[in-house]
DNA sequence: GTGTTTAATAAGAAATATTCCTATTAACGA
DNA sequence: TCGTTAATAGGAATATTTCTTATTAAACAC
C-alpha cells in the first residue's frame, strides 16, 4: 500500500548547486528564471515571469522561460497550476505546500499546514508504483468574494 | 475554522433535470457533452469531447464545447484538470474523487478512495470563507513506466 | 399548436498560449 | 584556451481558447 504524508518539507534550495548536482548546465537563464518564481509571492504566469526577468536579461525569450518552467516542473523545484481564467500559473516548490483557489477573483493562497494523509492508493496499488507529490487544491471563495458578490455557485456542506 | 472532508459523494445526475433546476436551457449540445464525459473513462481533452459529440452532432462548434465545459464546471459537474503535456483535460465530477497522474506516459488515474482531511486552513481564517471543492493530486509514476523506463525524478520518500 | 422572447449556438476570425526549428552562443571539461 | 555540445534567441508554426455576429431553437404565454 502506498500511503503518502502531506507535510515533506524541502527548503533553502541553491539552485547554481542543485543544476550542477543534477548535471545540468548552470545557465543565468536558469538560476534567474529560478530566483524569479522563488522569491514571487504571486504565483505569477510564464508571461510576468518573463517580463520580471526580462527586467535583468532583455535578450530573454519566451522560449526558454518555457523550456526551463518545465525543467524546473521535472526536478520539482515549480510547479504548474491550472487557473480558472485561463493560462496557467507556477508557482516555487521549494517548500511542500498546497492551494486555495478563489473562483470569484481568482487569487491564489497558499496553505502550508497540512493534515491527514493523502488518499489511499490501495485501489490502484497494481497500478502505480511510486509517488513523487502529493498536491491538495482547494477552491471556494476568498473572504472577500463571498461578502461582495452574489455568487450562485454550489458549496460543499449545501445540498 | 474550515475543515473539510474529502469524501463528498453526489451521484445519479439527471442532466436535464440538473439544467432546468439550474434555470438553464436543455439544449441538445449541453446534454451530449455532460453525457460524453460522464461516460468516459479517459480524461479527454476538450477536442477529443469534440470528435466524440460531433459523430452524433456535426454542427457541433468548438465554442459551444468550451463554453458548456465552463458552464458544466461552474456547476460542479465537470473538473478541468492542467495535463503534464500540455492542454487542459476534463472530467466528470458526478461522484467526488481524486487523481493520480503518472509524469512519464501522462496517464490520469481516478482515485475514489479518501481518508483524512482536507489541510487546515486555519491559517486562511480571515481570507477564505466558503469551500466548493478539495481535490488531491498525486504525481508519480504508474506501474509500467516505473519498470520499463529510466527515469529520474525525484521521489518522496528519497532524498 | 403558434408566436414571442432571448439564451444558446455555429462559424470563423481573433487573440492567447505554447512549441518547434535553426543558427548562434556560452557552459564545461580537457 | 579550445572543442564539444547543451542551451538559448528569434521567429515561425501550431495549438488552444475566446470573441463577434448572425442564426437557431428552448421556454413560455396564449
Amino acid at each position: 500500500m502506498i500511503r503518502s504524508q502531506f507535510l515533506v518539507e524541502r527548503q533553502d534550495i541553491d539552485p547554481v548547486a542543485f543544476f550542477r548536482e543534477k548535471g545540468l548546465r548552470v545557465t543565468h537563464q536558469r538560476v534567474e528564471i529560478f530566483r524569479e518564481i522563488a522569491e514571487s509571492r504571486e504565483h505569477p504566469s510564464a508571461e510576468t515571469i518573463f517580463e520580471g526577468v526580462r527586467r535583468r536579461m532583455p535578450s530573454l525569450s519566451m522560449d526558454t522561460v518555457y523550456r526551463t518552467l518545465a525543467t524546473l516542473e521535472e526536478l520539482g523545484l515549480v510547479m504548474r497550476l491550472t487557473h480558472p481564467r485561463g493560462g496557467a500559473r507556477y508557482d516555487s516548490m521549494a517548500i511542500t505546500h498546497h492551494h486555495f483557489i478563489c473562483l470569484e477573483c481568482g487569487e491564489i493562497m497558499d496553505c502550508f499546514a497540512a493534515s491527514g494523509e493523502a488518499p489511499l492508493l490501495e485501489e490502484l496499488t497494481d497500478r502505480v508504483s511510486a509517488v513523487r507529490s502529493v498536491h491538495v487544491e482547494i477552491r471556494g471563495l476568498c473572504s472577500h468574494c463571498h461578502h461582495t458578490s452574489n455568487h450562485n455557485l454550489p458549496l460543499m456542506g449545501e445540498s
